[in-house]
DNA sequence: TATTAAGTAGTAATCATTCCTACTTATGAA
DNA sequence: TTCATAAGTAGGAATGATTACTACTTAATA
């Protein structure tokens, strides 16, 4: 893979925010750097970087895709209600079955956040 | 949320296999059983069973959506080679923040399934 | 500095999913 | 058992996020 401005802008934006942002916003932030910065090479770039596991995808109960440059193993949580997504940490990690080779994983979390239970109290 | 026999027939064939589907198989089956069905009720059936929790959804790295009947909590092993998705005993465990309310979680495991790790070695 | 294969911008195409409309049906009350 | 009505459906059109295509640009290597 060969050295790309865009590629590595498109990486410092995922990094630098812990928002887990969806392609649109990147394309946003990137074009704030490089203003012809086309959308179709966000997306091919997003997905490059993911398969490479530069970076990290999920998808909300929406079916949006949203990225993270975290990639330490950790799961998330996200809100059905704001849409809000949260990084939690991973308390156990059990036995792995025989044979299998996992190269990443996955631990997504649905419900209602803090911040939306205190809402409906009010 | 009224009775009608072509979301129980749904219902139905996604609890009837192991397979966990996407919705164009269910499509299929389901005509084999009520021939005039539409996709779009197939679709929009899935989604609100899955919004009743009464079916599972999940997402292989390839963005296809398939769905599952088996509501215990459990985790999906998806080989990245062939595609097919496993059952697997939870393994991980995230530390459930203070006031959030998990009404529901995924655990996906990505990588090399046995069958085409020892293809691998052939 | 010349070669070339990878990367890009801009735009068109794709396709899984959703939306729309007129018709059908389950359900509960009278 | 009608009847009213709101939920559900079939069929087809529309949507929109994502990908594909093409001519141009650029990083990397000799």
């Amino acid at each position: 893979m060969r050295y790309s401005k865009q590629r590595e802008t498109i990486y410092d934006v995922v990094c630098s925010t812990k928002c887990h942002p969806d392609a649109e916003w990147v394309y946003n932030e990137v074009r704030k750097i490089i203003p012809d910065v086309s959308l179709g090479t966000v997306y091919r770039n997003l997905n490059s970087l993911v398969d490479a596991r530069r970076l990290d995808s999920l998808e909300t109960a929406l079916k949006e895709v949203h990225f993270d440059g975290d990639m330490s193993v950790h799961a998330h949580f996200v809100c059905d209600k704001c849409s809000k997504i949260y990084d939690m940490a991973i308390k156990a990690d059990a036995e792995k079955p025989e044979g299998f080779k996992v190269s990443h994983e996955k631990h997504i979390y649905y419900g209602i956040c803090k911040d939306c239970v205190s809402d409906n109290i009010k």
